[in-house]
DNA sequence: CCTACCGATCGGTAGG
DNA sequence: CCTACCGATCGGTAGG
């Protein structure tokens, strides 16, 4: 390709450059961290020099803000579709937990690292993830709202358990035991309680 | 106190300051983390400039392992002895969730945090915390192997989900309205199918 | 326990 | 996108 090949197309080779240094920096997060990694290390993944990905983006902050931001939207779009293809609210919520463990334990996952990284982040940094992350959470809210739980059982706390049971998964499973979906329908039976 | 006074049981006085320091770290990296305390944080916090602290400690990585192995020898033995103090597996299990609990979610916590910090922290010094906390969840291996639980469980996968539960707890535990007691009853609760 | 420092690394910038 | 650099901070050490 010559030089003015690659420049020809400015607007479409600036924003899928973007678009690469974005992914190679969801999964430096993903891997090392917030702290644990460098904007040195995202530019060596690029190819270029860590001051180089300035031209693209603000500043660390606001890159890692940008990507657990979009990592939620995309989570919560697939769960939404999941959760409509169902009425009763069991399978609603097992849908649920399926997708999102699909999404939190695919090999290399960005979502789920993400999430649990609140206290390495600083902290105007942490305000804007944990506002992000409720409205994210009111979706199980809903779905917690529908289930045909015994009265003593506190849908709150419920709900809270569940959801950092999905969020630890990543934790300590290993793939070939056990699908996602499978760890998923064991939550589920764990959980249900009518 | 005169400097005579200070000086004069420098045994007694080199490691109750050790203590203190120790101490002080544990506080340090529970709140922000191994990564997010610096030696001169420390330090600081101990009246004394980072540099200082290598009198008493040999390395960060070995005080941060040191700290990490104290906290669950701790915990073990609570548990061990709260325990011993039931006869039925269910209610062996609810003692050990409800002290483990409370370890966790105490303010100021240290054991917790340490435990969920494994990707902030070098690769040498992972090694050992993974290992001496293996050794800590063969407690609970116990514990769920005499449940009489409902033969379609799987208890591997019902004793991760449970202790990933339990360390998950402090990320949305804020004290008020219920206690860890409370909520180690309302986890067993859930976790409980025959 | 301090002074004074080492080499490494960090996020980020100016100027081209 | 690079060169060349800034100021800050890190874990750690020598020598007293």
């Amino acid at each position: 390709m010559t030089k003015a090949a690659q420049s020809s197309c400015s607007n479409d080779e600036g924003s899928s450059r973007r678009r690469q240094i974005l992914e190679i920096a969801a999964q430096l997060f993903a891997r090392k961290g917030y702290r644990g990694t460098s904007m040195r290390d995202i530019g060596e993944q690029a190819g270029v020099l860590g001051g180089s990905l300035y031209h693209h983006i603000k500043s660390k902050d606001a890159l890692f803000v940008e990507l657990h931001n979009a990592a939620l939207d995309n989570a919560a779009d697939q769960i939404h579709q999941a959760v409509q293809r169902h009425d009763d609210p069991w399978a609603r919520l097992e849908a649920a937990c399926s997708t999102l463990l699909d999404i939190q334990l695919a090999p290399g996952s960005l979502t789920a690292p993400m999430m649990n990284d609140f206290r390495e982040v600083p902290d105007e940094v942490r305000a804007q993830l944990i506002a992000r992350r409720d409205q994210f959470e009111e979706l199980f809210r809903t779905l917690v709202a529908d289930l045909p739980l015994s009265a003593h059982i506190d849908r709150s706390i419920y709900r809270n358990l569940l959801l950092s049971q999905l969020n630890a998964t990543g934790d300590w499973y290993r793939d070939g035991r056990l699908t996602p979906a499978q760890v998923a329908a064991q939550i589920v039976a764990i959980f249900r309680h009518e």
